[in-house]
RNA sequence: GUCUCAGUAGCUCAGCUGGAUAGAGCAACGCCCUUCUAAGGCGUGGGUCAGGGGUUCGAAUCCCUUCUGGGACACCA
């Protein structure tokens, strides 16, 4: 890592002076230079002496390393390094040599259990469930990128009221088991829940359906396990379409076994009282600047939420994988639940693991309010993906004539790069016209920088025979300084969970990559050399490329 | 009411935990295809970083406060 390297330098060049961190960053200056460090400010508070001269005097011993072309030491006391030819192109060679680019590996291997998707089998997968899904799978392969061991986990919400809704529904309206079809169950759950609102009876009902569920009625285990498995084959249909694949399949009601265990513990432990009929779990600690409500893990008629199969699936993945890390990539809105159950399981002492909710925001329609169509209602995932396909075939006349599979590469890129390129957290606008627009910073743009630089590397012969100490003009230079971003990047997206990271610096690379296209004809040199320092360089970017792609669950067509 | 997250260009958003002149995309207006894919590149205009205090050599970033908006707050998930 570039950066990492130069802050061994400079700790170097720092000799008597002594900072708790010495960090470089690259600059925001990239007309005066490549990287800065502004540490003389704090050194000069310490030492009592002007930012400047210190600036100055570690300036003259950075001068001494081959690693700069120049260092400046620049009013009123920044330090102004700009890279060597040779140092920057030790460090690509390297990346061409060794494995994922020469990213330093991490130490040791954790385990990481990582809860994404949530899918509610009651009902079909619709615009709610596209964030949860990109964005995990994302966080998912950088952290396996990185080099930890991730388990995914889709786990299904089955096991709540949800299916007693169904379950009712089907026995009010006869539909036996056997004929039940998925346009049933679409159908039903909207409809019993809403009844439920309004109708005190039937929602007691439907709460009873599903505590006999829960409690081993054979009976409804059979509606269960037909509701399961259909809406289950749906499901993963649409998971597949987005690349999105699991480890784990299970469901909360995969956790059932455990949830006697977890409150055998609380009771035990003194943990979980009765309050107003329900057994809850307080969870307050000294901190708090607010009330901070207890977890109810037993309802007043014995029924179970979700609080309760979280913690109990916390236990058995503690049992099962021993993980370091379990992440759960919901809704912002879930926070208070999550820090709940975290709180009730740090206490119960069920697990060992960091718990972390990857929270990310609303997806909302230009009116600011949860996306919904024209007609009102929550837009379902294969609707979106006709209407962008259907959106991009038109936009250019020889699109009618890709692959089906080219198109679904196409249309994921375009639902993927809009959504990951936004901070998780934030609520993000449902745009179809920008979801479905080709120009601008969208995955099509990135698609199609990616097939101009492979078409030149397939049209002109690149022998891998290495790279010289040459940079030949700023495009060329800016593009291999940018190469050298790639580890601050993905290991910056693994710390912070954040795919953006990742996303923003595929759009910044192929901005290089384009310019440098542009300005620089590779077919048309003649010095060979150059042609195959050239050659090389965009063999690598488009390696890089590619792998940062693949982060995203975006993959590349044959064509554009 | 309590807590919490936000407010950056006409629109949609970045801004990597305090650095120099706040950046992209879209939209608008120019220029560039006898050249490896023009779904591209280059340029122009566009900002009181919600307002006000404070800390600091230095603030969009940290603290306080006001305003506006979203969200969560006991048996739904």
């Amino acid at each position: 890592m570039v950066t990492e390297v130069l802050e061994k330098v400079l700790i170097e060049a720092l000799d008597a002076y002594i900072l708790e961190t010495v960090k470089v960053v690259k600059s925001n200056r990239p007309d005066l230079c490549d990287y800065q460090f502004d540490g003389a400010f704090q050194l000069a508070k310490l030492y009592k002496k002007s930012p400047m001269e210190i600036a100055e005097e570690i300036s003259c011993v950075l001068r001494e390393s081959s690693y700069f072309k120049k260092v400046e030491a620049v009013t009123p006391g920044f330090i102004n390094m700009t890279l060597s030819d040779s140092f920057m192109n030790q460090i690509l060679r390297d990346m061409k040599k060794f494995p994922k680019f020469n990213l330093p590996q991490v130490e040791p291997t954790l385990t990481y259990v990582i809860d994404y998707g949530g899918p509610n089998i009651a009902k079909p997968l619709h615009v709610g469930h596209l964030r949860p899904a990109i964005v995990g799978e994302s966080i998912k392969r950088i952290i396996a990128y990185v080099g930890h061991k991730v388990i995914g986990d889709v786990h299904f919400g089955d096991f709540g009221l949800q299916i007693g809704e169904v379950i009712y529904g089907m026995q009010k309206e006869h539909i036996s088991v056997e004929d039940v079809t998925l346009e049933d169950l679409n159908r039903l759950y909207p409809e019993i829940s809403a009844l439920c609102k309004e109708d005190e009876v039937v929602k007691e009902t439907c709460e009873n359906i599903t505590k006999e569920l829960q409690d081993g009625s054979l009976e409804y285990e059979r509606y269960y396990r037909k509701i399961f498995d259909l809406s289950k084959k749906d499901i993963v249909r649409i998971y597949k379409y987005l690349d999105v694949d699991f480890d784990l399949w299970y469901g909360e009601m995969d956790s059932r076994a455990f949830i006697p265990l977890v409150e055998k513990i609380l009771v035990e432990k003194s943990l979980a009282y009765i309050s107003e009929g329900a057994l809850v779990v307080d969870v307050t600690e000294e901190t708090d600047k607010k009330e901070i409500p207890p977890l109810i893990f037993k309802k007043r008629n014995n029924g179970y939420l979700y609080g309760s199969t979280d913690m109990a699936t916390i236990y058995q993945r503690e049992k099962d994988f021993h993980p370091d890390y379990i992440l759960y990539v919901a809704d912002l809105r879930q926070s208070l639940h999550f820090n709940q159950v975290f709180r009730a399981s740090l206490k119960a002492g069920i697990t060992d693991a960091q718990l972390e909710h990857i929270g990310f925001g609303t997806i909302n329609g230009n009116d600011g309010k949860p996306y919904k169509t024209r007609s009102g209602k929550t837009p379902k995932l294969d609707a979106l993906f006709k209407e962008v396909e259907e959106l991009f075939v038109e936009s250019k006349e020889t699109n009618k004539d890709m692959s089906e599979e080219d198109k679904k590469r196409i249309v994921n890129s375009i639902l993927k790069f809009a959504d990951l390129q936004n901070n998780r957290e934030k609520d993000y606008i449902f745009d179809g016209k920008k979801f479905s627009d080709v120009v601008g910073k969208t995955g099509p743009y990135v698609l199609y920088t990616y097939l101009r630089i492979k078409r030149i590397l397939e049209l002109e012969e690149y022998k891998e025979n290495g790279l010289s100490d040459t940079i030949y003009n700023e495009y060329d230079r800016n593009l291999r300084l940018q190469l050298l971003d790639f580890h601050k990047d993905v290991l910056g997206a693994f710390h912070l969970r954040l795919p953006s990271v990742i996303a923003s610096y595929i759009y910044d690379l192929c901005v290089c990559l384009n310019t440098f296209y542009q300005n620089n004809h590779v077919s048309k040199l003649e010095d060979e050399t150059k042609k195959q320092d050239w050659l090389f360089v965009l063999a690598l970017a488009k390696d890089v490329l590619k792998e940062l792609l693949n982060l995203l669950g975006i993959e590349i067509p044959s064509m554009m």
